[in-house]
DNA sequence: AGCTCTTCCTGAAAGC
DNA sequence: TGCTTTCAGGAAGAGC
């Protein structure tokens, strides 16, 4: 699934083939997955494409007026979300179709930017540019731009556990689950633990970790399991470095222990239970000769 | 505040 | 062999 590596791959490989072409038309497949198709019908077509760039995990394809009249500020950005299975790729116009693809936007030079996506849980729209900072303003940071400082700052006041701040878009954005597991597992910190309570070290050794993983995978264009490819079609090659992700079952490359499942905010999530140990467990549940009372009693109190 | 559950969707894999 | 069921998951919303 596409995450801050697979993104940044693809907007790359956009940025590198589609600056200074034109959108002559925008053609729709099923568009239960675009907020406004009819808007994008209307706005897009006769735009120039000035750049791509990354949000977390957005696409943003500056689209600017080719005649840039002084007061028609019509420049928009067209936003893409890739989901799970959303791809975007360069085409000749008269190569053959994939199923599944249900964008079209037929460029001025006899090619088309197509966005393919099997399973629809991506996204599309756009808006002007004049909003673009109000859109990114609803995003957290950017894990390989946020500093030591802040990190801990945004780390260390949550209660909440490791693995759901990673993914929670508004706190750091472009994360997902594979990143998430990936990081922890270098920080050797367990995917339960609360993050007010590490040491300002961990803290630190997570930022690291988050950096580390996902720069190398930028390295290797990113992480193809499913459905994942680059804007020329290709596979990235990352998958074969994972470390946690979708290996239990097997030994951990670090001390050969067995490599473990276990749903963490509703995600499978991947680590080893030997460099990645459990934060204290708390005592309530294991001397519960009479569970039921217990639980009684700590409600009344509450009441 | 933060957790779980549900919804969206398809194809792969498991189960029978 | 062939059908049916289960599962995966990014994000948003409901409800606790």
């Amino acid at each position: 699934m596409p995450e801050l590596p697979e993104v940044e791959t693809v907007v790359r490989g956009l940025r590198s083939s589609l600056p200074g072409s034109m959108i002559d038309e925008v053609r729709f497949g099923k568009t239960d997955f675009v907020d406004d198709p009819i808007l994008i019908s209307e706005r897009v077509p006769g735009l120039k494409i000035a750049g791509v760039t990354r949000l977390g995990k957005f696409i943003c394809i500056g689209l600017d007026p080719v005649s840039a009249s002084p007061e028609t500020s019509a420049g928009q950005c067209l936003i893409i979300h890739l989901g799970m299975t959303g791809q975007l790729t360069v085409a000749q116009s008269s190569d053959p179709v994939q199923s599944h693809t249900h964008v079209f936007f037929a460029l001025d030079d006899g090619r088309e930017l197509r966005y393919r996506d099997i399973r629809r849980f991506g996204r599309m729209l756009t808006i002007p540019a004049s909003e673009l900072a109000a859109f990114k303003s609803l995003l957290g940071k950017e894990p390989l731009e946020i500093e030591a400082e802040e990190f801990c700052e945004h780390f260390g006041s949550r209660r909440a556990r490791l693995k759901a701040l990673l993914l929670d878009q508004s706190v750091l954005c472009g994360i997902g689950n594979i990143y998430a597991d990936e990081s922890l597992f270098r920080a050797r910190l367990h995917p339960t633990r609360i993050a007010e309570k590490l040491k300002k070290e961990q803290l630190l050794a997570l930022r690291a970790a988050v950096r580390e993983v996902l720069e190398e995978a930028i390295l290797f264009r990113g992480s193809s399991v499913s459905d994942y490819r680059d804007s020329e079609g290709k596979r990235g090659n990352f998958q074969l470095k994972h470390r946690v992700y979708k290996r239990d079952g097997k030994p951990c490359v670090q001390c050969k222990a067995i490599i473990r499942r276990m749903i963490v905010a509703g995600r499978g999530t991947h680590f080893c239970p030997t460099c990645q140990p459990a934060g204290r467990v708390r005592r309530a549940a294991k001397k519960s000769m009479k569970p039921k009372v217990r639980a009684d009693k700590a409600k009344n109190k509450k009441s």
